[in-house]
RNA sequence: GCAGAGGUGGCGGAGUGGUUAACGCGCUGGGCUGAGGGCCCAGUCCUUAGUGGAUCGCAGGUUCGAAUCCUGUCCUCUGCACCA
């Protein structure tokens, strides 16, 4: 900066200076404390006075070892502009920041750093604290839980202890104290499984009976092994080709005895109550893909094994109405009745896919372009509803893992069926007559005769030879008449039920790793789970320098997990009075997933230091009970929740499922966890890669996009990407502190695009929000003596309706998050006032305290200046006029045949008439008239008048 | 393959039946300033320079009038994917 720099513009060192002296003001001041009604933060004058309740929420932050880019406080800055603007239209807002400090990254990073996770997780959080509070976020700073606080996970455990004391009702459909559940049993009410009486029972069956309804439940199963990480993982863990998330290593599946959580009985409430949340429709269909419920029907196959015993083979179908064109049938090669089903002379074949199919990786086996390929295990099956003999093979694009492991084949109606069948020679009858138009795409006649088919057909159309003696289907033409009646005599003729599947599976809940909250189970010498006491909690996390997992290499499939806290015997081996005197124990040592902390996070926020409930239900009423004001069907929740796309199906289908396990338990009031859900876009900024696709730091690249990018010299090619480590294109916060300002990051990324849209980063393009505060501080502030020029002389009128416009257009945008728009709109107000010979003090003040919400540092400066010795955080936001919206007259263009061709200007409330006289006298209009009469006049009053000639 | 979102100046984006292109960046010229930077003004599709013409992925259509509505088509992004 050169010498002669005026001392008082608004450089990044006066704007650093602005900003961190209203930082320290605030926390003084406690400036963001929100009042809760009630409990330990419960001021209730103050909330009332502050107004309407409203609850604003960014997704958790992770605090990772590499602190904040640029892209991360997108949706940061988009809450808290929101939040501020709502304090000032009369809301008691509460906005808060907490961390997601345990799990596997953090775990990661401690194991590269040699430091305890305990240690580096400290340090990114402060490190994140740092960079948030230096972008001025008006957070309730007594609120910011971190989940690796043993004062946080202690309610995480209780939780999960509610969690597993808890079993669904079906009946009832909803949870239930497991001590509700042991009382039907033994007063009678509730049958036993296996009949006999309860108290007939030793008490280990018992606790094996009760133990299998429980919501937490220990059990041997499939589950996703995973040596890279050395861990077990959720299926919403792994990514389509059969890796892990985290790490991308392989994953296997694996019979091991793990927690799991009963999500499943939550299957049809989780998608039910989709239809009452104020979500995006992507975010609603991704739920509902995962949970992928799917109606149908369980049919029975009649079969005789080799050694002469009648079988059932079940298959799951969601169209039983085609089950007059199965002409086959396809086993999972896992399939158990497989070898019992396959004839001597096959035995050799079938044996070879089996082992082939096994050895096939999750990858090649869903690789959908390979051919067909499957064995015949030599047997026959009977079409329950016709009779037929078919064949029964085996092929591994039937799966184990969905439905019963077993399909009937319907060639005609179904592409895979289809190819399988030509692939073999197996037949293919036709069931459907499918319309003249499907004949005509393909080219062909109409026909029965499958062979000219070149696909299947899939869709509605009449079923043909589709009867039996006591059923026709013949004539019908939709599925769902079709599914209906086949259902029925199913069901009549005991050879099968309508059924419903789901895709969704219970919920791996345990992981062996180190840096997560810890099980609050142990075991009694029997092996049996027992959740220890409130009393007892928290279960703290041990202390040990081995916090490393034991890892394998990654494809090494047969290896078993160890979790660390194995290690640790003398925490394992416990001696604890569970009320039936002292007896030895031992721990659980697994630990809980990282989504466990971030499942019942925002309900931690209410009320953080409440030392006897997880959330006061006072408080959690008042923050989050349904809003029956708003729509009758509103399930309660967050007002608004801000953050990616990238949790669509994991934290928010397991903080749903939390929430209403809780609900259930009558914890809460709220059904849901968040009402209204806003996914934000991402920040990317381009990316190189030099000659061997290495990415290369960004920061160093020149050039530009006609002479192309090197790096010291040597050729780069750029794409876009989201910012971050990986990519080598990371912008950190605190070079745009000290360039520009917070004040100008904010309105810059806020600026570029409206929320929910991705946009590239473009350092250079930094310098336009800088300019536009520039000029807003010299129309307020003499740049020289530092001093207000604002004049107290009464604006014009034309400054005074453009300053009500703006107003006009601010609110609304700024309510709707689109903070683009309605700083485009501030800007303009400003570039008008920059051309007046001074700032009249009835514009000044109400275009500070619009612009407050999005640049609330150098707007306290302004309010200050202007004379204001308190902060602006709950003035009123400034008022629209109606009169002031409206101009007595308007400028109407003029139309000849839909071309511009003038303008003229009438009074705004002229009537048509007056409208069409004023054009027809027009000069343009005169002449394009050349004497004649128009054909036709079109007025529209205020917009426009077109004259057809 | 299926589903969803989207294609607007050199760039990010406004505008969703009525004056197309708000606001910002970049670029060009001029002015102020000792240079730099900054600020101010004008311009930035074509143009024979006209109160001219074209234009919102492409092609049709509806309408007095289309970026906006409809049909087809191409492309991009996101999600799902042998799910029976």
């Amino acid at each position: 900066m050169a010498d002669d720099t005026p001392p008082f513009r608004y450089t990044a060192t006066l704007a650093d200076d602005i900003e961190l002296r209203w930082q320290d003001w605030w926390d003084e001041h406690g400036t963001f404390e929100t009042p809760n009604p009630t409990g330990p933060l419960g001021d209730a004058a103050t909330t009332q006075a502050r107004g309407e309740k409203l609850f604003v929420l960014d997704m958790f932050p992770y605090p990772s070892g590499t602190g904040l880019h640029v892209g991360h406080p997108l949706g940061f800055i988009g809450t808290d502009v929101f939040a501020r603007f709502k304090r000032m239209t009369g809301h008691n807002v509460l906005h808060t920041m907490g961390f997601d400090a345990f799990g596997l990254p953090a775990e990661q990073f401690a194991v590269e750093t040699g430091q305890h996770p305990a240690i580096t997780t400290d340090e990114n959080v402060a490190t994140y604290r740092r960079q948030l509070r230096r972008l001025g976020l008006a957070h309730d700073p007594r609120r910011g839980v971190s989940t690796t606080d043993p004062a946080y996970y202690r309610w995480t455990q209780w939780i999960f202890n509610q969690i597993f004391n808890a079993w669904y009702d079906a009946e009832a459909d909803r949870a239930r104290p497991i001590a509700e559940l042991i009382a039907e049993f033994e007063s009678g009410t509730r049958a036993v499984p296996d009949g006999r009486a309860w108290s007939a029972l030793s008490p280990g069956e018992q606790a094996d009976i009760v133990n299998d309804h429980r919501l937490a439940y220990v059990s041997e199963a499939p589950v996703n092994w995973c040596p890279g990480l050395g861990t077990v993982v959720a299926n919403e863990e792994v990514t389509a080709d059969g890796r892990s998330d985290r790490g991308n290593f392989p994953v296997f599946k694996r019979n091991m005895r793990q927690w799991m959580m009963r999500i499943t009985a939550y299957a049809d409430r989780l998608i039910d109550d989709l239809d009452v949340l104020d979500w995006s429709d992507a975010i609603k269909t991704m739920q509902r893909n995962w949970i992928g419920k799917s109606h149908g029907a369980d049919v029975d196959f009649q079969v005789t094994t080799t050694s002469g015993d009648a079988a059932t083979i079940t298959v799951f179908t969601t169209r039983p109405d085609t089950l007059f064109g199965a002409s086959f049938m396809v086993l999972s090669p896992e399939h158990p009745l497989v070898g019992e089903l396959t004839t001597p002379e096959q035995a050799t074949i079938v044996a070879d896919y089996q082992q082939a199919a096994a050895a096939k990786k999750d990858v090649d086996r869903q690789d959908e372009t390979r051919e067909k390929t499957g064995v015949f295990t030599g047997s026959y099956a009977t079409n329950p509803i016709n009779g037929e003999v078919i064949p029964v093979w085996i092929a591994d694009y039937v799966l184990m893992g969905y439905g019963t492991g077993a399909i009937m084949a319907v060639p005609c109606g179904d592409a895979r069926d289809f190819e399988f069948a030509r692939t073999f020679g197996l037949p293919i009858p036709a069931i459907q007559q499918p319309p003249d138009a499907w004949f005509e795409a393909h080219e062909i006649a109409p026909t029965l005769d499958t062979e000219q088919w070149p696909e299947a057909f899939v869709g509605d159309a009449p079923y043909v030879q589709s009867s039996n003696d006591t059923l026709d289907l013949n004539g019908i033409t939709t599925k769902d008449e079709g599914i209906a009646l086949v259902n029925a005599w199913l069901e009549s003729h005991e050879s099968g039920q309508a059924t419903i599947t789901y895709k969704l599976r219970d919920w791996l809940f345990s992981r062996q790793r180190y840096w997560g909250e810890p099980f609050p189970i142990v075991y009694d010498s029997d092996g049996r789970p027992h959740s220890l006491p409130d009393d007892m909690l928290p279960v703290e996390l041990p202390e040990t320098d081995s916090f490393s997992p034991r890892t394998f290499e990654p494809d090494d499939e047969f290896s078993n997990p160890e979790s660390p806290l194995d290690r640790l015997e003398w925490w394992v081996d416990v001696e604890l009075d569970l009320g039936d005197g002292v007896q030895r124990y031992r721990r659980d040592t697994n630990v809980m997933p990282q989504w466990a902390g971030s499942c019942w996070y925002e309900l931690r926020y209410l009320d953080p230091t409440n030392e006897n409930r997880f959330v006061g239900a006072e408080v959690e009423e008042y923050w989050m009970g349904p809003r029956t004001d708003q729509r009758p069907d509103h399930p309660g929740g967050v007002d608004l929740y801000v953050g990616g796309v990238e949790h669509a199906v994991l934290h928010l289908l397991y903080a749903r499922f939390w929430h209403k396990v809780l609900f259930d338990l009558g914890h809460l009031t709220s059904k849901e966890p968040y009402a209204r859900l806003f996914n934000q876009g991402y920040v990317q900024a381009a990316a190189y890669q030099d000659e061997r696709g290495i990415y290369v730091d960004a920061t160093k690249v020149d050039g530009n996009p006609d002479d192309g990018f090197t790096l010291d010299g040597r050729p780069v090619s750029r794409e876009w990407g989201k910012m971050g480590k990986s990519l080598k294109n990371a912008v950190s916060p605190d070079d745009m502190y000290a360039e520009y300002g917070a004040d100008t990051l904010r309105l810059y990324e806020m600026a570029t695009g409206p929320l929910d849209a991705s946009r590239p980063w473009e350092t250079r393009d930094v310098v336009g929000m800088y300019r536009f505060l520039q000029r807003l501080w010299r129309n307020l502030v003499d740049e020289d003596s530092g001093d207000l020029v604002v004049v107290d002389t009464p604006a014009d009128d034309d400054t005074i309706t453009l300053l009500h416009r703006t107003i006009d257009v601010v609110r609304t945008e700024m309510d709707a998050l689109r903070f683009n728009t309605a700083i485009a709109k501030l800007i303009e107000l400003n570039n008008h006032v920059t051309k007046l010979d001074a700032t009249p003090r009835e514009i000044a003040e109400p275009m500070v305290l619009m612009l407050a919400p999005l640049v609330p540092h150098v707007a306290e400066e302004l309010w200050a200046k202007l004379g204001h010795d308190d902060t602006l955080t709950y003035e009123g936001f400034p008022t629209a006029d109606p009169a002031r919206l409206i101009d007595d007259t308007v400028e109407v263009p003029v139309q000849i045949n839909g071309k511009l061709r003038s303008r003229i200007v009438v009074a705004t409330d002229a009537d048509q008439a007056t409208i069409e006289a004023a054009a027809l006298a027009d000069d343009a209009v005169v002449t394009a008239l050349a004497g004649g009469a128009p054909k036709k006049v079109i007025v529209v009053p205020r917009r426009m008048v077109n004259v057809v000639v």
